[in-house]
DNA sequence: GATCGTTATATTTGCTAGGATATAACGAGT
DNA sequence: ACTCGTTATATCCTAGCAAATATAACGATC
């Protein structure tokens, strides 16, 4: 038996950033793109805009600037803030696994 | 900002309990059918019964035992496993929320 | 053997989140 | 002016989940 666990962080009781959101920051620090995160991840570009909307709508400062046309047709960078909050919410998850592998070691305790 | 989590245990990659499970087996051994625990819990019984069953189908041991048919027409029982996983899971979740306290207040110095 | 409130199960109906598709706007480069 | 790949947005369509409904079986009590 093992402990499983989902994270997500809130502010005035909205999702601001869970793991889907925080893999999508990830891919399109890597791509450039909103468009091409999508097809990385194998999502609808669709889907990717509103994760990425809704982010901006919960977050005080935006955690990507996005410019549309020009050379390549724009794309989509992630900013200084944004890394931060990546690098912050993978440490979260990790103390958190850490946290559920401990617990997970007592349930076999229980019988 | 906070931290909020959703936990469940699962067991041979399937999932064992949650808090939708605990919260019915909760309401069963209140009220002694999975029919009315249902009605309390303004689900649709057959959403209860197939939680009931995937619940008995992961399970080794089974957490509550059914009659159907006589006096009152049957009802559910908890069984003492059932009680004890009740107890166990909610525990965890205690902990569980007390750990991720202490990771909110963390939040803070993010920014 | 009729009644009653369950458990257990099948079938139909309805809803909605998501995918697929289409289109406009953008703007640096040529 | 035209091209290009992107952002941004609207519309349609569908698949899958959940609710609603229906029905059988059960068995102690009377």
């Amino acid at each position: 038996m093992k402990v499983k666990s989902r994270i997500w962080i809130e502010h005035n009781d909205q999702i601001f950033l869970g793991l889907g959101r925080v893999r999508l920051l990830e891919q399109i620090l890597l791509d450039g793109s909103i468009n091409k995160a999508s097809k990385s991840l194998n999502m609808s570009y669709k889907k990717a805009w509103k994760l990425v909307d809704a982010m901006n709508e919960v977050s005080d400062k935006s955690l990507v600037v996005t410019t549309s046309g020009g050379k390549g047709g724009g794309g989509t960078l992630v900013t200084s803030f944004g890394k931060q909050m990546i690098v912050h919410f993978r440490e979260l998850e990790t103390k958190s696994f850490d946290f559920f592998d401990a617990q997970s070691k007592q349930l076999n305790d229980w019988k």
